[in-house]
DNA sequence: TTTGATTAGTTGTATAAACAACTATATGCA
DNA sequence: TGCATATAGTTGTTTATACAACTAATCAAA
């Protein structure tokens, strides 16, 4: 019976998600380790703006499910590191569009390359199939809850 | 080869563990919503003291996976909304153990239930089969990174 | 027994999240 | 055109996390 399937016993670590909570824990390491004076939601809008110039703190919040005032004050903390700046439209002068600094351009392909290692050194003896079988469940469990 | 089995697109939703906290912001509704005046974090205190009771801060570190700082203040804070009581150990002065008030004990039943539904409602679609190997992967990846 | 190291817990500080209330701009429709 | 409504972003407040530095109690070994 679909209803029954999780005993008391076992809800904790799903909720509280200790998985991620590691991963998140080891890249942060990672990263104060090389000196880059990033926290791991900062490197997570920096994330979505290499992959994309230009957004608007709004796809920001759609981006990294957070919401409107926690993106405020990332980016206000993104921009005292000079890793971003705002830029208002010049369309709709509601929005803020963030914009990337130099800085913040240079700081993609070595924190990748941490986030790769972390991934790795998560996943190092799980086998591919059961990767995506766990991506595919996690998936789901989002889409059951939005 | 192992050691690129993750592209970089698919990275974020592992690092920032979207699924769990999805889990975790349902159920903080849910226990909002029942007029519960409590957070998932401190319910995620309360868990481990319903199964045993006179637990040491430490120990509460370890079962939570948080620091020692985080349970001072997860403690403190339970005590002000009267859900638990710090008693000093008497065989060791450094330790106190921290007991229910019968008020904590109270919100054993509902609060469970609340957390029941949540996962029931985040597996519903998903078959008991593919649960148990996504568990397995994330207790993996734990112990890979612990 | 004394002292040096370990363990348990607390405090200070910075960052982040959630929620409510707010301002400013844009939109839609009568 | 004008007003109600929606949207984008900010600010205030409470709670939580991480890290460093701290106090107090215990333990272990000379």
């Amino acid at each position: 019976m679909q209803n029954n399937q999780f005993k008391k016993g076992e809800l904790y670590s799903f909720i509280t998600g200790k998985a991620s909570t590691a991963i998140a824990r080891r890249l942060q390491k990672k990263l104060n380790q090389a000196g880059l004076n990033i926290t791991i939601e900062q490197w997570s809008v920096l994330y979505h703006l290499w992959k994309k110039h230009g957004l608007s703190q709004q796809e920001l919040c759609l981006a990294t499910y957070r919401d409107k005032p926690s993106i405020t004050r990332l980016v206000d903390n993104l921009e005292k590191l000079n890793l971003v700046k705002r830029v208002p439209s010049e369309s709709d002068r509601r929005i803020n569009l963030i914009y990337l600094t130099k800085q913040g351009q240079k700081m993609e392909e070595e924190t990748m390359q941490l986030a790769d290692q972390t991934l790795n050194e998560a996943l190092k003896t799980v086998p591919s199939s059961k990767i995506e079988l766990c991506k595919e469940v996690l998936q789901i469990v989002y889409d059951n809850l939005k």
